[in-house]
DNA sequence: TTGTAGGCGTTATCAC
DNA sequence: GTGATAACGCCTACAA
């Protein structure tokens, strides 16, 4: 079913049809009618290719995720939905891309291929090959994060730097003298990932200003890794009364791992962190922390997105955002161990 | 940048160069070599659009989604990451679109649209529109989910009837007498969903055979509200000894409601149910249940639809699993409370 | 082994 | 207010 055919049944050219739907010229009640009434029939829509072929333009965004094999943490499932969510309120559609390793297909098909007006770029490191490989390309696209140098780039991020100095600070105000900083995984720290890094030096910085001592560790994504890291981390450092974290996952083992050491939080030991707010809400007890405002991310993150595709011209925007800490009662005054 | 260019550049014609690249008829290693030449030079890439245009094909398939403003389950997340790992092995692209609603246009751009060869369909009702929409539209689809009546279409389901039957028939054999079921959401059970009607029918069949006693109820998709639910539960049935659920999500509030009524698990009180593996086994205590491989459902749907696409007349395949349930702790021996 | 030409379904330019 | 027609970029008979 195409155009030409609605146009015969219709008794009109292809044009007139084409004009009555886009409604790029006017076209009289009574033919508008008319042709209405055979796309019904008939149920017609435009073929998707052929307009994007001549309009140069797909109506799509590509949303360039970390691989499928590794599991996506709340918050990044979080960005996905709110940019899918936001694209198809824009009535774009969204085009997936695992993406991260090196031979790369998929991202290669969706930067090079044209089949998306542009790209929202989950999961960036410092030092990115993908952001590089768009920059390149001209390929309109945004960040949900942001690189090293990230000045020639749209993006939206999590002021992590600023956020685990809160926590830092938040827990020096309460008596709190050792810290430690629980990181993601070793491996993406290792590679670059910027969050990793921002938080270290916001923990390093805030730990210096307060004249704390501080340690930072890394730890995979889930509860059984949190609960194996700070079993280790409290033999290692008994004199410890504190946590600052980014590691949502692991969270809910390292709560096992101190209710097992006989310490009660936030008694005997203190956690605050930066986590996607449903998640915080969900631990037992829920977590004191920066909640990641994962909808508005990714609805800027698409909205800025579109202003980049309609205007490849403008100069980028940057927005960092640094949520308020919420309180919600795994922090308290430091007490003495013995 | 098009073929024309490359052709122009390289002194051959269009089309040697489409069969270079395509190798559908033989070229000189010379021309091909001069042909590579400027393509790498040039970093030319075939336009999707055009070829789709052509081809009549996208080498696209969508998948549909449960609208994003209900977070996705762990085991739904899982079977979008196995489907976009699977689409991205056979060099496919996933269009998401999150449906349910009912103004849908996400869903009619996918269906319609030629935007994509084919389908692959998530959390499908017992009575689904949109399965007639794709049935009547003539495209390729594979559910992961099943209606009321499947025999005409193709599918990838878990056998939840035959699974919580398991259950109920291991908590009978471990010597309970009062069981319930703890449902999905209402809303969803409601509105027909597979999963929570099959779950029951297969409850009260085992709970009759056996001749125990069962109550269910539905209960929302978190540990909050597992917490609330079970504590409900206990006060009005105070015999109960065990449950059977579907509700992955609500587990870890269970837990919690069950420690605050003084009871230990598996000591006092038993669980069983059906959830991701990675869920099931990242509890606290692990839970004993049937572990759905979401992985390889997710590949089994996406080499379903390839062949579908291929051939659209190969008559429809349907893929029941009931795997195995995997005793983690949770469940034991029935002891008389008083 | 290579070139020429037509058409996939749309939109836009020109003419009436 | 409407119709014919030329692109968009690719693939693929058909010719040479």
């Amino acid at each position: 079913m195409n155009i030409g055919e609605i146009a015969k049944r219709a008794g009109v050219s292809r044009s007139t049809v084409s004009y009555a739907l886009t409604g790029r010229r006017p076209v009289s009640e009574a033919t508008k009618r008319r042709i209405q009434t055979v796309i019904d029939e008939l149920g017609y829509r435009p073929n998707a290719a052929a307009r994007a072929l001549k309009e140069g333009r797909t109506r799509t965004i590509g949303l360039v995720i970390p691989p499928a094999g590794q599991r996506l943490t709340d918050m990044q499932l979080g960005f996905v939905a709110s940019v899918v969510d936001a694209a198809a309120r824009a009535d774009l559609d969204v085009l997936l891309s695992p993406s991260g390793g090196e031979h790369d297909r998929s991202f290669e098909r969706v930067v090079t291929g044209k089949r998306v007006d542009g790209v929202v770029l989950m999961e960036i490191r410092l030092e990115d090959d993908r952001v590089s490989r768009l920059l390149e390309s001209g390929l309109p696209f945004v960040g949900i994060g942001r690189t090293r140098h990230p000045e020639d780039m749209s993006w939206v991020d999590i002021d992590y730097e600023t956020l685990i100095g809160r926590c830092v600070h938040h827990l020096a105000d309460l008596g709190h003298r050792h810290l430690a900083l629980v990181n993601r995984n070793a491996e993406l720290v290792a590679a670059g990932y910027g969050p990793g890094h921002r938080a270290q030096a916001g923990f390093d910085r805030a730990i210096a200003e307060r004249g704390l001592r501080g340690v930072h560790v890394c730890c995979a994504d889930d509860a059984q890794a949190g609960q194996t890291c700070l079993r280790q981390l409290l033999a290692d450092h008994p004199e410890l009364t504190a946590i600052a974290t980014i590691n949502e996952a692991a969270v809910s083992g390292m709560y096992r791992a101190l209710a097992e050491a006989g310490l009660a939080v936030p008694r005997d030991f203190s956690i605050a962190g930066v986590a996607a707010q449903h998640w915080a809400e969900n631990l037992q007890p829920p977590l004191t922390a920066a909640d990641v405002p994962a909808d508005e991310m990714g609805a800027r993150a698409v909205e800025l997105l579109i202003r980049r595709i309609a205007d490849p011209a403008i100069p980028h925007r940057h927005l960092l955002i640094a949520p308020p800490i919420s309180l919600r009662g795994t922090t308290g005054p430091v007490r003495s161990r013995d």
